[in-house]
DNA sequence: AAATATTTTTAGGTTTGCCTAAAAATTAAT
DNA sequence: ATTAATTTTTAGGCAAACCTAAAAATATTT
């Protein structure tokens, strides 16, 4: 149906448009996909005569309905395969992400549904990023707050329940972002605090009111 | 390392080498792959340039042992990716071949070899074809006799131990050729004898002599 | 041995996807 | 508001694989 190149584009199109509300330009679409821009506008004409994206000459692109649909796809099978490969055949999960760039590109529906059942349908791939079920939703970053992660487990920070600016500019005080592991040391009994290692060793102290505030996934 | 396009030609050239003793023909490898004998030649030239093949004009061509090697080794993959698909996704074993034939174009020796080992080595996949080993070596085409085939079962025929001008034409004149398979119905205690039904429903007798010397793999 | 048929190769094109270099449009800095 | 810097597009090419049609070589008949 569509071509490896294809839902390579479409693939870094729906991620720069998720980071970048305005949509995907030019440049980062090449940089992200290591091509010339000259490639890359040569090809958008190509998805937007597809009406996978809608294109205008200067105005960078967003996907339409049907390219979201591809692209998430892709990005379902992707996920799957890695977590095939860590969950069965015992690959660690820094050498998963090459070899599943290229087993994402193989069509066929069934295949994917039917590894999809087999793997238990699973909700996040091996470095934690959510995998799209069949029609192509997306699970809750995550329903499970740090308030629930015991001592000795380690959380990976997935979003956040209060969304207000405060929060988040003390969040990036912290230098707590997404994505950021956090092992859980001790949960003080008295005010519900938690004692919290990040990934880069610095150790911190969170209130009750943070860490219910804090999305996480278990690593 | 090497591209889809190129395995496809040496796994058809393994094929047709298997059966024609003299080497490939260009016609024979254009229908094989579905391609025009002009688009073959061209890429025969390749092919020889790169020392997969020994290509002379006019001539036909043979693998070399890198080409051997090459198209042994996807062979192996396309065989293992059908075993998963059955064994472990449940497709039925009409449904995977086309599957197999994009699967066995990643690249990951790695890869092939976990696969293996999650599949516990099997030695024949869904079709009973034969899968080589890690270092391209085929399996004895069976140890196994149809006389360790139990009534209710169903057996393939792989192979013959006796190879005897006199016990093939004989097998000839029962109509039973490599593949078929034979569903065995009753063993006389009496004498080792066996009573089977072939594909085509015609029913045999056959006394241990033949067939402690068939090859078989069990469906 | 010639004539005919078949196979294979050559010659010239197409499509997909990528490239460099130059031109045009947009954005940022005086 | 100009000028300068950056981004994006256009123009012109290249390589991999494919194609059709015609020419050359080989194989088969007469
Ligand atoms: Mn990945
Ligand atoms: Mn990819
Ligand atoms: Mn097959
Ligand atoms: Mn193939």
């Amino acid at each position: 149906m569509y071509s490896f190149t294809e839902e390579n584009y479409l693939k870094a199109i729906l991620h720069l448009c998720d980071a970048n509300e305005k949509g995907a330009s030019t440049n980062a679409i090449a940089q992200k996909l290591d091509a010339k821009a000259a490639s890359v506008t040569e090809m958008l004409k190509k998805l937007s005569d597809k009406k996978l994206l809608n294109y205008k000459k200067y105005q960078g692109v967003k996907l339409t309905e049907t390219g979201k649909k591809v692209a998430i796809a892709t990005v379902r099978k992707h996920r799957l395969w890695e977590v095939f490969l860590v969950n069965k055949l015992e690959f660690g999960w820094e050498e998963v992400h090459e070899i599943a760039e290229q087993l994402e590109h193989i069509q066929s529906t069934k295949l994917t549904d039917k590894l999809d059942a087999f793997l238990a349908y699973p909700k996040y791939d091996p470095h934690g990023d959510p995998i799209p079920n069949k029609a192509g939703i997306f699970p809750n970053r995550s329903d499970q707050t740090l308030t629930e992660i015991e001592p000795h487990e380690i959380a990976i920070l997935r979003g956040v329940k209060d969304t207000s600016a405060e929060f988040l500019k003390y969040l990036k005080k912290l230098e707590l972002g997404l994505g950021e592991e956090l092992k859980v040391l001790e949960k003080e009994a008295y005010d519900h605090s938690m004692q919290v290692q990040l990934g880069n060793k610095k150790i911190l102290n969170l209130s009750q009111q943070v860490s219910s505030n804090l999305f996480v996934t278990k690593k």
